[in-house]
DNA sequence: GTCTATAACTGGATAGAC
DNA sequence: GTCTATCCAGTTATAGAC
């Protein structure tokens, strides 16, 4: 997948231009990828409706109608903040998947594979690159706007079924509904710990630090693991 | 619960004000009740930003002009939607919580802590006051605007410090930070349930319906006891 | 590729008649 | 308590010069 291939309702400008010619003066992608590394961080911040295209192009330093120039409108901008690390994202996660699928041959565990599922955000939100942050937080209100569904759908929901699938066989005797609905408790508690609000921080009077994801990470993984297993547990008992 | 403390849009007639006189004509709070109503559904869809004070007029089959003469202006509409129903939660879910520890006695579990903490907002959502669900959808997403951690901080967090104490009891060697951790991942899952996005129904291909609270009561009961008595076993053991 | 100017419209909010 | 009329700041978006 080429670093330039988005384009949603794209095709307007997009792109693709005579790759050997390098950009003279101050062309190029440069005020694009300010733009969205603004709207990233402002969307993420207030949402869709939230913000306005003059605060973005401010924040980016940019000229308010070159938004216009590098996007179709908006929510042209918005959808391009999305899709831009879908990608990384997906591959990042499949990537994860397959290597703990190949590792663990047929001793599959819940742990294991909810770890091979989380980590990767994890150490994307880890990075240097900040932006990570921003996504996650933006992903997390996706479910508040009329459109998110279908985005979380496309974007999001392929590894999720790899990650069904990986879990079917340490637990094989589950009925696959009782997955979704374990999985669906795992998305709540995962995109609220990545969103880095500061809901713990507050309640516990600073002693939690939602940023500090060494302490998320192993805490969170537990956790759902063992709601995972729990969950589970409990339906089949339950039906016999 | 006074008869005056829910009311979507509904009794029309009920404000405090002189007792014995019927209100005449078109008169009372009945606009101020059809604009809660109608703004309660509204920015849980779409958030504070995403609606205009026109659009909540309309929905309410009010004037536009009457929420200046109702509220101060939008801000103090959306924190009166938010306060309508506060009150009655946190007593529902203080009352829940003192009559599981009465009962209980020294034999508190997680498991009963936890439903004791969960099953009256179940309840509520449950109601034929479908306003409960707007709200509940509206409170998930409070996080993601700029002043939701501290509305969220007044009004919700009072009786978590009751859950907390109430789970100490049952986990009594586990660290108070550790409570804070499991409580934060418990929140993320409890509100994407209660909120009813359609997110399991679209995974899921329309198997799980995320309307339907029966299976999920139990479902999120045990995913979240059994991921809060993993994560501190965890944490204790990693610990000596 | 970038900026200026502005069109076209919608937003929150108020004054004052009824 | 409710409605009409309106203000005006701010919003998305475009045209066209540089």
């Amino acid at each position: 997948m080429s670093p330039e291939a988005s384009g949603k309702s794209a095709p307007s400008k997009e792109r693709v231009r005579g790759r050997g010619r390098p950009p003279r003066s101050g062309e190029s992608g440069e005020a694009r990828a300010k733009l969205l590394g603004a709207a990233e961080a402002l969307f993420a911040e207030r949402g869709f409706y939230g913000v306005t295209t003059r605060e973005v192009a401010t924040h980016a330093g940019v000229d308010d109608a070159l938004i216009y120039y590098h996007f179709k409108n908006k929510r042209a901008l918005f959808d391009a903040v999305l899709e831009r690390r879908a990608t990384v994202l997906h591959e990042a996660r499949h990537a994860s998947l397959v290597r703990y699928a190949a590792a663990a041959g047929d001793q599959v565990t819940v742990e294991g594979a909810i770890a091979a599922f989380i980590n990767p955000l994890i150490n994307l939100s880890k990075t240097s690159d900040l932006g990570w942050k921003s996504y996650f937080a933006l992903v997390a209100q996706l479910d508040n706007t009329p459109w998110g569904g279908e985005i979380i759908h496309r974007y999001f929901d392929p590894v999720v079924y790899e990650l069904i699938d990986l879990i079917k066989k340490a637990l094989p005797a589950t009925p696959e509904v009782e997955l979704y609905w374990a999985y669906n408790f795992l998305a709540g508690s995962m995109m609220l710990a990545l969103s880095e609000t500061a809901r713990v921080d507050q309640l516990s009077g600073g002693r939690c630090r939602a940023s500090d994801l060494d302490a998320v990470r192993h805490r969170l993984l537990a956790y759902c693991a063992g709601g995972f297993r729990a969950m589970i547990a409990a339906q089949l008992a339950e039906r016999g």
